[in-house]
RNA sequence: GGCCUGGUAGUUCAGUUGGUUAGAACGCUAGCCUGUCACGCUAGAGGUCGAGAGUUCGAGUCUCUUCCAGGUCGCCA
């Protein structure tokens, strides 16, 4: 059993000490690293969320019993009572922060034992994922780990008192609310008082910001937690944390103003880096037509070019039907790569376009010696040189294509773009490309439920000059939707919302609602409405991925505390689980066996 | 739901064409050691090769099923 404090405090935290406190009589407490035991002699790392300072056990000095001090092992939890002394030239550690100094102990308590960690707890130690979440809490000791959830914090901590210094307001928004099945899928919480009713747990706080803002609270944010029930990514958790911003009185120049002071505060706070304002801005069409994504990493070039109308009439059917069919046929040019890519390599990128629908994908490349390539042949030379004056094809230069409808083309282009990039190491670490994607379209048609689906949400506004479109050509009417894109990540996204119940009815009516179903569904909201609505708009960023491209991290699971693995179980709680049948009846609720 | 990768000691991994008693490093345990910081030296313990079935004289290795983890396509207003 571990010691009590009894009337010891901490003096501070063990990396917080410097060189000026030497003689300072000091208290400190933490988890024991590394041990190093000479015998009449021991060193221990102590270790807290600061750093390492090294503490020094020396049978001459330490005023306790010695063996309490040897049977010290990793991860017991300390407190050490003694004095920092100065290191004399030859011990110290060039390799902390701490290393010009240790402490010299005089009196030890050990508040707790550990048993032997299953895993090392330090930076760089390889350890197998589903081990690091089982033991979540260990895992989390490492300094990675800390620093990770420190800089998350820092960056809350940044937008909150620049969005409360302008004028926005934290207000709470339910997290039992009703479902709304257009979107993601609902975690659903079943009713006990309502037998047969569910509530549902929200996928964002969109509509109640929205009524906020009837409510005449003209800016308002919260960091909130929001549920959606999908398949898990490298950067999807279904429970996620948003920065949820909406603004009354406002225009898209407007969100988009403020939102760049945010960023820019944010970076130089949290990262120590200037953003130069105003970001670039793109929009959706030149974004995908120039990068093939929505979200473009605009770090580095290959851009895309469409070669359609030279291959329009080509005897090469397999380019010529996709344009006559209403696709296009898209290529890049990878500049001096042509050596780079044996011909198995250049199969693996093949193979790769097809995850994303691509049929095939054909390739030239231009040699001294001339071009070499599989569809050549098929073309004229006027074709041919077309296609090299268009992509700026020269010597040593390979050039990719890809022929199908656009969303195909744009899918796969984007995603060998990126692959390129990768492999051709295009990309330098640690640079910051912020930029904004605009007009996005209002709508997209699902084959799925032969109807158009609104690409944001319902309540996105059209583009002034679009909104004959949303009734005569749904296709092509673009949205006031802006996405923030960090290095080729979504990290935000919002829009200038309907704030006009005709123009809200005419939307449901395209996509396919009867006036009774968008009342069922969202009559609350266009009840709000009828009662004088300021035109609003806003925006919402996801901070698990913002910490994790500031912290470089992989995968978001790094900067969420407790993240949940692929099929959506916690592997350290072991949720979900079952449940006992008389909570069951209490819920009224029967499990098909 | 589809595709790909992985699962061998506490951890990270190696394990050849199917062939003797499954190895290494780190960690762990014990002893020695007063300036270590990846401490050192000596000795030692530690394995359901994810699970199940099959092929075979013989399976960590081949086949099938299944579980777990990761990546990804679909999905994510």
């Amino acid at each position: 059993m571990g010691e009590f404090l009894g009337n010891w405090k901490r003096t501070a935290l063990c990396a917080e000490f410097t060189k000026e406190d030497i003689g300072k009589e000091v208290t400190l407490m933490g988890w024991a690293d590394t041990r190093r035991d000479l015998g009449a002699l021991i060193f221990v790392d102590l270790r807290d969320r600061s750093g390492i300072m090294q503490v020094v056990f020396n049978e001459s000095t330490f005023h306790g019993d010695f063996e309490d001090a040897g049977s010290i092992r990793s991860e017991f939890v300390l407190a050490v009572k003694g004095s920092i002394v100065e290191r004399s030239e030859d011990t110290i550690n060039a390799k902390i922060p701490t290393g010009l100094i240790e402490v010299k102990v005089t009196d030890l308590k050990i508040l707790s034992k550990a048993e032997t960690p299953p895993f090392d707890i330090a930076d760089g130690a390889k350890v197998r994922e589903e081990l690091r979440l089982k033991y979540r809490y260990l895992d989390l000791r490492r300094p990675e780990m800390q620093k990770n959830l420190m800089l998350r914090n820092k960056i809350a901590n940044s937008t909150r008192k620049f969005l409360s210094d302008n004028g926005f307001l934290d207000i709470e928004t339910p997290m039992l609310t009703k479902s709304t099945p257009e979107g993601a899928r609902d975690y659903l919480v079943p009713s006990r008082i309502h037998d047969g009713s569910f509530y549902a747990l929200p996928q964002s706080p969109q509509l109640f910001k929205q009524i906020l803002m009837v409510s005449g609270y003209d800016r308002y944010f919260q960091i909130v937690k929001c549920f959606r029930d999908e398949d898990l990514r490298a950067d999807r958790q279904p429970e996620f944390t948003q920065i949820d911003t909406e603004m009354s009185f406002v225009e898209v120049d407007d969100v988009i103003g403020i939102h760049e002071q945010l960023l820019k505060t944010m970076f130089h706070e949290v990262m120590d880096i200037d953003v130069k304002l105003p970001l670039k801005r793109l929009t959706y069409q030149e974004a995908m037509e120039r990068y093939g994504s929505d979200k473009p990493d605009t770090r580095f070039d290959l851009e895309l070019k469409n070669i359609s109308d030279i291959v329009e009439n080509s005897d090469f059917k397999v380019f010529s039907s996709v344009v006559k069919s209403g696709g296009s046929v898209r290529a890049i040019n990878a500049k001096g790569c042509a050596n780079l890519f044996a011909r198995r390599e250049i199969d693996a990128l093949v193979d790769y376009v097809k995850i994303y629908g691509a049929k095939g994908m054909a390739w030239i490349t231009i040699r001294e010696d001339g071009l070499n390539s599989p569809i050549t042949k098929f073309m004229t030379q006027d074709e041919i040189d077309a296609i090299m004056s268009r992509m700026d094809g020269q010597i040593g230069d390979i050039l990719f294509f890809v022929g199908d409808k656009n969303t195909v083309v744009f899918d796969s282009l984007g995603a060998l773009r990126l692959k390129l990039a990768e492999k051709l190491n295009l990309i330098q670490p640690n640079t910051y490309d912020l930029l904004w994607v605009t007009e996005f379209p209002l709508f997209e048609y699902s084959e799925e439920e032969k109807r158009y689906v609104a690409v944001h949400h319902p309540f996105t506004s059209p583009m002034d000059e679009d909104i004959d479109k949303v009734k005569s050509d749904p296709q092509n009417a673009r949205a006031k939707a802006y996405d923030i894109v960090l290095n080729g990540n979504e990290i935000g996204g919002g829009s200038i919302r309907i704030h006009n119940s005709e123009l809200q009815e005419q939307m449901f009516e395209a996509l396919g609602f009867t006036k009774e179903e968008a009342w069922e569904r969202f009559g609350f909201l266009l009840e709000a409405f009828k009662y004088g609505t300021p035109p609003h708009g806003g925006l919402a960023y996801g901070l698990d991925r913002l910490a994790m491209l500031l912290t470089g991290s992989s995968s978001i699971r790094d900067v969420i505390a407790f993240p949940k693995v692929q099929n959506a179980s916690c592997l350290m709680t072991q949720a979900p689980s079952c449940v006992d049948k008389k909570q069951l009846r209490e819920l009224h609720i029967k499990i098909d066996e």
